[in-house]
DNA sequence: TATTGTTATACTCTATAACTATA
DNA sequence: TATAGTTATAGAGTATAACAATA
């Protein structure tokens, strides 16, 4: 009943309450990212779809869709104005004519630095400063984010 | 030029690689819990709405609409549906025929009540169980989370 | 005239279902 | 027949612009 007193009620360890604010935290957060960044083209989706394609080298489609967590209609979405943009190139797999190969272009490298290199304010877009506690209790809950974001399989 | 040696670069006492992948980590959990939450009646962004009309009492969409961070007119799409379902009761603002008060019914509490003690399990649906230490830092960053959420105003 | 809320319209992101092309 | 990808269609969530009602 108090608001502490269920840490183990479920198999994962945080407080339901937790888990709660943790949720509407992520939700309310990825609101406040989307309006802040403004950006037309590339859209937070892309980004995202963008920065994989980096990270795992040239992938087909479904992969990539397997590893954003989307279906693949949402990926063919998501990728074609990344191929329009000349971000993200298209080759076909050379061992399956149904398939084509995903690789980041030198422009989209290009662009994920620039960003990297812009975007260093923090998701919110208040001017607090956080102390140097707070940056540490970020840091270090990052990996756990992260952790939460492995493919299931 | 090493992933940790911009720590300072902005104001943010954030490495600008930790906001990146605070970024990326924010929007693909956000998927993962809209995805996972499958629930058709109470969506998340309705969620975000109930639970801020209850704990910021009786209110005005105007209101809600700025807590929540989104324009008017998204909030009047967000509230209609809760009110149609019995979750957020609307009443006439006594001080102005403008406005309507917005208040959680008792079903809306209820419901609360129940998702608070349902959905226990983090966002993503793994069957990962963090360490203490990994619930640890959760909890500790969960407060700068909620920190960067508060209005810039 | 200014403010509160609503409606009209449009865009992004996502999904499922139906389809095409290749294996 | 099964698989990879595309297109068609639909729904949630958001925005801006135009409108109505009240202050």
């Amino acid at each position: 009943m108090s608001a502490d007193g269920d840490r183990s009620a479920d198999g994962d360890g945080l407080s339901a309450e937790a888990v709660v604010r943790l949720r509407l935290a992520i939700g309310r957060l990825h609101r406040q990212l989307v309006r802040a960044s403004g950006d037309q083209d590339l859209t937070a989706a892309r980004l995202s779809a963008l920065a994989r394609v980096k990270q795992h080298g040239p992938l087909r489609l479904g992969e990539l869709a397997a590893h954003e967590g989307v279906a693949v209609p949402s990926m063919v979405r998501t990728v074609t104005p990344l191929v329009a943009d000349g971000l993200v190139a298209r080759t076909p797999d050379p061992r399956d004519g149904r398939s084509q190969l995903l690789a980041p272009t030198p422009l989209g490298l290009e662009t994920l630095t620039r960003i990297r290199r812009e975007r260093t304010a923090l998701p919110a877009g208040r001017g607090t400063r956080l102390t140097p506690e707070q940056c540490r209790a970020l840091e270090a809950a990052l990996p756990v984010l992260e952790l939460l974001l492995e493919e299931p399989g």
